[in-house]
RNA sequence: GGGGGUGUAGCUCAAUUUGGUUAGAGUCCCAGACUGUCGAUCUGGUUGUUGCGGGUUCGAGUCCCGUCGCUCCCGCCA
C-alpha cells in the first residue's frame, strides 16, 4: 500500500464499498460526538468523511487535533445507510472508518478561518496567503487559470504559432510606464531595466523570420494598482504575425478568445466576428473606448439640434467648439424625481456643468429645459434619438472629450442602477481605427496617441499630406463587457515611416537612432509587414472566474501599495550588497515615526 | 501626489439622538457532556492599548486635530 494514499479525497463512492484504502489530507471539519468523530478530510481533489470509532486507540488524539493539521488515514470504505448519505458531497455516499492514523503535521489555529464563506481581513489574507489558497473559492481560481493558459498553448499551437521566451533582464525604454530597474554589478552606474512587454522582441523575432510568436509573458509596469491591475507584474497573452492584415489578425484572435471563454464559462458569447466599432464612433455612441455592449444604450450627437435652438446654454458651447450629447433611455418616465436629480449630481461628480434632460409621458412631454425648444426641435430629437412613449433623454453639452467621459460615465451608472447590465453574457467587441496622433493640451504639442511603432493608415503619403491629428493608426483595441483585455496593432516596419512619424511628434532622427537603435537597425535589413496584440490573461482569468479583482485571480499578489506581506518585498539589502552594485541610499528626509515597516523606504 | 470608504476580541460584527456604570454577541480557542453528524449540538470559561498620538470634557469607542494600515477611485498605465 502506498505510503500515503491509495486514493484522493475526491474519489471515493459506493463502488469502492469495503475497499480498504489510505487516505491523505488537512482536517477541514471535525463534528465531535463524545465517542464518535467525524472528520471531513481534504486534499486537492475533495472531501471525504472519515469515521473514528471510540475503541480506536487514537481516537483521543485525534479529538485533540486541530483544523488543518494533516494526517493521513488507513481504513475501511463502508457505504452510507439512506439516512445518512450526504448529498450535498460528491463523495457523500460513503465514509472511511478509521482503523490507522498518523499525523503527518499538526496545526496551529489558523489566522484565517477557512470552513466557511467569508473572506478575512486582506493584508491576513495576503500574509497568509498559503492559508488562503486552501479555501475552495481562491484554489478554483488558480486552477482555472492553469486550465486557461494550457488551452491557451493548445489553441496557439493548432494555429501555426511557435512559443518563445524572451530576456527578462533588458534595457529601460524611454517611451510608456516606468520601469523596474536592476543595477548591473559589472557596469557601474548602469542598469537593466525589467521588460513592460515583449515589444520589441517580438517584432524582432518576426523580422529574424520566424512567422507566427506566442508567449504567456511576464511584464513588468512600475504604476498605481488599480481593482483590474495588478501592481508590478502581470501576464500577457504576447502575440505577433508576420504577412499579416488587421482582418486576419482578429480572425486568428477571435477563435482563440471565443474558444476560451466558450470552454471555461457557462456564459453566452457573442459569436464572432466580433462589432468592430471605429474610435471616433465609439466616443459618441458609448462615451468609451472600452464600450460594455451589455448596456442597452446609445448616445446620440445632437449639437445641429441645439445649435440653432433657444437654449443659450448649450447653444454657446456649440458654438464655441463644443457638443451636445443625447443619452436616450427607455422606460423610465415614471421614475420618481429624486432619480433625475441623483443624475444630475452625478453628471456634476463627473466634471459636468450640468445634465438637461426631457421626458416623454403619454401625450405631454416633461423637463427643465422643454420651454426653450421649438416645436420642430424637439420633433427632431425625436426623430434621432428614437423617442417613444415613457422614454427620456438625457443631455450633456461640454468640449468633445469631457461630453463623452461624461455622458460614459452616465450610460455606465444608467446600466447599474436600472439593472440593464446583463450578467451571463460576454459582449466582445473591437474598437479600431484609433488616431495616430493626439494634441496635448499641457505641452501644447502633438505626441503619438498609442504608440509610435503603429502603422500609419496610408502610410508616408498620410503623414506628409494630411494633418496629423487626422491620421488614423492601424491601431486596434479588444474589450469584453466593458474591460479592455488588448491593445495591438498592425506595425509600421519601415525605417523612413519611422522617422516621419517621430518627426512630426517633435522628435529629431537621431533621437529614434538612440533611443530605438535595435529596431530601427534591424528594419534596414528586410523587414516583413507584421502586427499583433497582446490580450491580459490575469484580465481574461478575472473575467471567466467572475471576479471584480484582479488578486482573485493571482497565487501570490502584491498589495495596492506593490508590497508582497507574504514574502516582505521590498526589503532593505546589505550594505554589502550595495557596495558591489555602486549604490549609495539618498533616502527621503521625512522618516515618520517609530513604526518600522520599511514603508519609508 | 490628490479624493472617498474603512479600522472595536485571532476572525465576523454590535454598542440607541448630541458623549454617561465594568465595551457586548456569534465564531475561533480552552474545559466538560453527548454513538450518526455533515456549518453537529449542549454547558461553562479565556480572549480588548476600541489602529496610533494629541485635544475638548466631570466623563470619549462615540466629538475635534494629526498620523498609520487596508481598500476603491483620480493622476499614471507606449
Amino acid at each position: 500500500m502506498h505510503k500515503y494514499r491509495t486514493h484522493t479525497c475526491g474519489e471515493l463512492r459506493s463502488e469502492n464499498d469495503g475497499a480498504e484504502v489510505r487516505l491523505s489530507g488537512w482536517i477541514f471539519r471535525k463534528r465531535d460526538h463524545g465517542s464518535l468523530l467525524f472528520v471531513d478530510l481534504r486534499d486537492h481533489y475533495g472531501l471525504t468523511q472519515v469515521v473514528v470509532q471510540p475503541d480506536s486507540p487514537f481516537f483521543d488524539e485525534c479529538q485533540r487535533l486541530r483544523l488543518e493539521s494533516v494526517i493521513t488515514v488507513t481504513g475501511r470504505v463502508e457505504a452510507r445507510s439512506d439516512e445518512t448519505v450526504n448529498h450535498k458531497m460528491p463523495t457523500g455516499a460513503i465514509e472511511v472508518v478509521a482503523e490507522t492514523l498518523t499525523i503527518e503535521s499538526a496545526s496551529e489555529p489558523t489566522p484565517l478561518y477557512l470552513a466557511g464563506d467569508e473572506d478575512g481581513p486582506e493584508d491576513q489574507r495576503l500574509r497568509y496567503r498559503y492559508l488562503d489558497l486552501r479555501r475552495e473559492r481562491l484554489h478554483n481560481n488558480i486552477m482555472l487559470r492553469s486550465r486557461v493558459i494550457s488551452s491557451i498553448r493548445r489553441r496557439m499551437t493548432a494555429h501555426g504559432f511557435e512559443e518563445f521566451q524572451t530576456p527578462i533582464l533588458t534595457c529601460s525604454s524611454p517611451e510608456g510606464a516606468r520601469d523596474y530597474l536592476v543595477p548591473s554589478r559589472i557596469h557601474p552606474g548602469q542598469f537593466y531595466a525589467l521588460p513592460q512587454a515583449p515589444q520589441l522582441f517580438k517584432q524582432l523575432l518576426m523580422v529574424a523570420g520566424f512567422d507566427r510568436y506566442f508567449q504567456i509573458a511576464p511584464c513588468f509596469r512600475d504604476e498605481d494598482a488599480r481593482a483590474d491591475r495588478s501592481p508590478g507584474e502581470f501576464y500577457q497573452l504576447d502575440v505577433e504575425m508576420s504577412f499579416v492584415t488587421q482582418d486576419e489578425l482578429f480572425e486568428v484572435i477571435e477563435d482563440v478568445l471565443a474558444g476560451i471563454f466558450d470552454e471555461f464559462s457557462e456564459k453566452k458569447i457573442a459569436v464572432a466576428p466580433f462589432p468592430r466599432i471605429p474610435y471616433a464612433e465609439a466616443m459618441v455612441k458609448y462615451g468609451s473606448d472600452k464600450p460594455d455592449l451589455r448596456i442597452p444604450i446609445e448616445m446620440v450627437d445632437v449639437s445641429d439640434i441645439f445649435a440653432t435652438s433657444g437654449f443659450n446654454a448649450f447653444k454657446s458651447v456649440v458654438a464655441s467648439g463644443g457638443v451636445v450629447r443625447a443619452i436616450p433611455v427607455k422606460n423610465v418616465a415614471s421614475q420618481p424625481r429624486s432619480f433625475f436629480d441623483k443624475l444630475v449630481g452625478f453628471a456634476t461628480e463627473q466634471g459636468g456643468k450640468g445634465l438637461a434632460y426631457l421626458v416623454w409621458d403619454g401625450e405631454k412631454v416633461k423637463g427643465p429645459i422643454l420651454k426653450f425648444l421649438a416645436e420642430e426641435e424637439l420633433t427632431a430629437l425625436v426623430e434621432r434619438c428614437n423617442v417613444t412613449d415613457q422614454d427620456a433623454v438625457f443631455f450633456v453639452s461640454d468640449k468633445p472629450g469631457l461630453a463623452s467621459s461624461i455622458s460614459g460615465a452616465i450610460r455606465v451608472k444608467l446600466g447599474q442602477d436600472l439593472g440593464l447590465i446583463a450578467d451571463d453574457v460576454f459582449h466582445f467587441c473591437w474598437v479600431v481605427d484609433f488616431p495616430m496622433f493626439e494634441f496635448d493640451a499641457e505641452t501644447q504639442s502633438i505626441i503619438f496617441s498609442h504608440n509610435p511603432f503603429s502603422m500609419p493608415q496610408g502610410g508616408l503619403e498620410a503623414l506628409e499630406t494630411k494633418d496629423p491629428l487626422e491620421v488614423l493608426a492601424y491601431q486596434y483595441d479588444i474589450v469584453c463587457n466593458g474591460v479592455e483585455l488588448s491593445s495591438g496593432a498592425i506595425r509600421n516596419h519601415t525605417p523612413d515611416v519611422m522617422y516621419k512619424a517621430f518627426e512630426i511628434a517633435g522628435y529629431d532622427p537621431s533621437v529614434v537612432e538612440e533611443q530605438f537603435p535595435s529596431l530601427l537597425n534591424a528594419f534596414k535589413y528586410g523587414a516583413p509587414p507584421h502586427g499583433g496584440i497582446a490580450p491580459g490573461i490575469d484580465r481574461i482569468v478575472m473575467l471567466l472566474a467572475n471576479e471584480s479583482n484582479i488578486r482573485e485571480v493571482i497565487a501570490f499578489p502584491m498589495n495596492q501599495r506593490a508590497q508582497d506581506l507574504m514574502m516582505g518585498s521590498p526589503s532593505e539589502v546589505s550594505i554589502q550588497q550595495l557596495r558591489e552594485l555602486h549604490l549609495k541610499l539618498n533616502l527621503p528626509k521625512k522618516q515618520s515615526g517609530a513604526e518600522s515597516d520599511g514603508s519609508n523606504i
